[in-house]
DNA sequence: ACAAATCTGACTAATTTTGTCAAGTATAAA
DNA sequence: TTTATACTTGACAAAATTAGTCAGATTTGT
């Protein structure tokens, strides 16, 4: 499998905040209940998307977070790759210490054969926006419903 | 990452078995040696490939492991799938067992992008033969040899 | 002051990964 | 027929990762 849960429910909590857009913070709790995610497990989460500057917080009561741009500004690549670091399909890609290095790189076909798909895979995941999404899940909703939102993520 | 080693390490063997096809039996001795990949190890690997109907085994002295078929009709995705169990971008596109199903499926927005990737994986992995990588390989290795092999996988 | 909310770090059970090891079985060659 | 070679199987296990939980501190609006 190529995302574990904290990219799975990153981008569901991410995309919540999209289509909450515009309308002040949103709390945890409130996400947490509608995504059926444990209010701890979400602040985790939160943490890497914050320091990816992605979200930012407001604190006290009525706090919560909220984008930090547009939902068309953001990549589900970008929430992916701050909630699971590099993408990549094996390690030699995206080598995150030494041991990943491998010295036969440079003429090695299957690095060439890893690279490829690993290119081809942020591309799908770069080439949708959160406002995409939201866009999609509207026209998926008014086929079952009288009004378009919310609709189901 | 999408793949662990046994991916990897079983696509690396697979390519092996390509280079070599049509001499006869090759011990998982040489592999090993060639691959630098541990002799047990390998053999764990080939017992899923041979399961797999990807390679066959003669036992006995000078015996060892054949691709049953020709490299070109040996899709690197057979090779992954037969290792690492089916690709998926997460665990709801292709689910394992019963906790892995979502009953927001088929109104679901995330799904869609997740089984959009998982088709592009899919199909790149499946774009590829062993026979692909070998012509690779030896274009490669006229750069740098007299003659063209053995390559370096 | 109080309550609502974020923030932080420590902790942990379960699972997966990445192998190792030992004791077989089958067979070709001497 | 003996023997060495090589496959075959199953058990075991250390290490890493996953998927969270929990306790407590901090911030801030009312």
């Amino acid at each position: 499998m190529l995302l574990s849960t904290k990219g799975e429910y990153g981008v569901r909590c991410m995309l919540d905040l999209a289509i909450h857009y515009g309308q002040g913070p949103i709390s945890i709790r409130d996400i947490s209940k509608r995504e059926g995610i444990s209010k701890n497990y979400i602040e985790q989460l939160f943490v890497r998307l914050r320091h990816a500057k992605l979200i930012k917080s407001v604190r006290g009561p009525k706090g919560g977070y909220l984008l930090i741009s547009q939902p068309r500004r953001i990549k589900i690549g970008d929430v992916v790759r701050a909630l699971e670091g590099p993408i990549a399909a094996i390690r030699c890609v995206q080598p995150q210490n030494s041991k990943d290095l491998c010295e036969r790189i440079s003429t090695c076909v299957l690095y060439i054969l890893w690279k490829r798909l690993t290119d081809k895979i942020n591309e799908v995941l770069d080439s949708t926006t959160l406002e995409g999404l939201c866009r999609e899940g509207m026209k998926l909703s008014k086929h079952r419903l009288a009004h378009p939102l919310p609709f189901q993520i």
